[in-house]
DNA sequence: AAAAAATTATGATTTATGTCAAGTATTAAA
DNA sequence: TTTAATACTTGACATAAATCATAATTTTTT
């Protein structure tokens, strides 16, 4: 069991989250003392689809895996989200209903505030409304992406973007970690486990990649990124 | 060329949205000053993906179809509206552009309404702020319904989904005015032309509907739940 | 360290859906 | 009304991806 932090300040978290750039000092404040923090371990369950939203959940640590769960046996995951992730989502406004689970990747923490604070800063700081919308309607262009690759790219175009942007937004190093298992790619692409292995094994064969020891290493960014774009 | 309307005030139209109900008559008056209005002809774009959000516009008469345009031949449609619609997206506060296009597919007549009038009402009056974002959490989560439907059901699921919620959120009558053409029913299911003929050919067989002069009859409403639920 | 459990790899087969092609019906234009 | 253009139907065939089955790894537990 990891300990939860509890930081001096609010300020070093919340400051790398764009929305909570709005905030003065004394608005910061009143959150600090409102908020509760919480450590997760890998597997658990941060958010859970379904549940009501009680509180604004904010990753301070550690990824996570946002999932849409489904009758069906596998689900299908949305994003991977590193910190500072604010786990916002269309309920908030509509049900006060989270619409997707957050699971933990890999060990978390996090840090809680008053949902009722929220709504306070959005009524009182049209600054900090904007830019916690502008996180929301983010969040929902990649959506509309992940329709369009879900829907009309091939499964080897599929595993390309993914392994692109888990680089690129994720880990930015490379070799970078393979924290997702062979089920779990196969939810973010949409496809069985199996056939991530297939793919996974044409590109390690033809030189795009190389997978050693629970990392990837990408070594042909051109091929791959081509591979994506066709699909 | 049908001509565009002047109606007496913007209340007609918008009290029917559930945003514009947070206004106080001043505030509307504002509105209808800086309003003005057009028709548009079936095919007809009224908004552009990629182009700039300059106003907000509301379909005030007629049907239109979100429609994601891909690099490839078949574009991928979101949804069918109909009035009172406010044509927001996520593009509002990030990027001031649409992320989709939005066409007619009948005659239409919308209004625009400056989008700093826009910004103004959402800084200044919190209910209509939470009122509208409210609205755009709401079609975010039918979105979440789209990707798992797109991905995990087969297409007869596919089809059922969507003939029952034309019939029940569009027309709301049965039989009801089948205005897509193959072509676009398959954007709006992921599948192709073909495809469709020949689902609606098995469930016209199997009694399920009717299809006659551009007119869908559903015949059995239990069964074609089930096809889409199960998928 | 040994055993058990979970994850991954890979081949054989099946299935859903797309593609191509040709013909018919419907709508729009001349 | 006749012609042209578009939309729809249907069949034969091709193919991407899923499923099933089994073995080989790797990880976890004892």
């Amino acid at each position: 069991m990891i300990e939860p932090t509890t930081p001096d300040s609010c300020q070093h978290c919340l400051q790398k989250c764009d929305a909570f750039q709005a905030l003065s000092l004394s608005e910061m404040e009143i959150l600090h003392e409102a908020k509760y923090d919480t450590a997760y371990r890998t597997g658990e369950v941060i958010a859970k689809q379904g549940a009501p939203i009680s509180h604004l959940v904010s990753l301070n640590e550690g990824l996570v895996k946002v999932v849409l769960e489904t009758p069906g046996e596998q689900d299908i995951i949305i994003s991977i989200e590193k910190p500072v992730f604010i786990l916002t989502g269309p309920g908030l406004f509509v049900d006060n209903r989270y619409h997707f689970s957050v699971i933990a990747i890999s060990e978390c923490r996090t840090c809680y505030l008053e949902i009722q604070q929220l709504h306070k800063l959005i009524d009182t700081n049209p600054d900090f409304a904007k830019r916690f919308y502008k996180n929301m309607g983010e969040r929902d262009i990649l959506l509309y992406n992940r329709i369009r690759s879900l829907n009309q790219k091939n499964m080897a175009g599929r595993i390309s973007e993914a392994l692109l942007n888990l680089h690129k937004i994720i880990f930015e190093t490379n070799p970078f970690d393979f924290i997702l298992t062979r089920q779990e790619l196969g939810e973010f692409t949409g496809m069985t486990k199996e056939s991530v292995s297939r793919i996974l094994k044409e590109f390690r064969e033809e030189g795009l990649i190389e997978i050693d020891d629970r990392k990837v290493e990408i070594l042909d960014f051109d091929k791959l990124r081509d591979i994506s774009r066709k699909g």
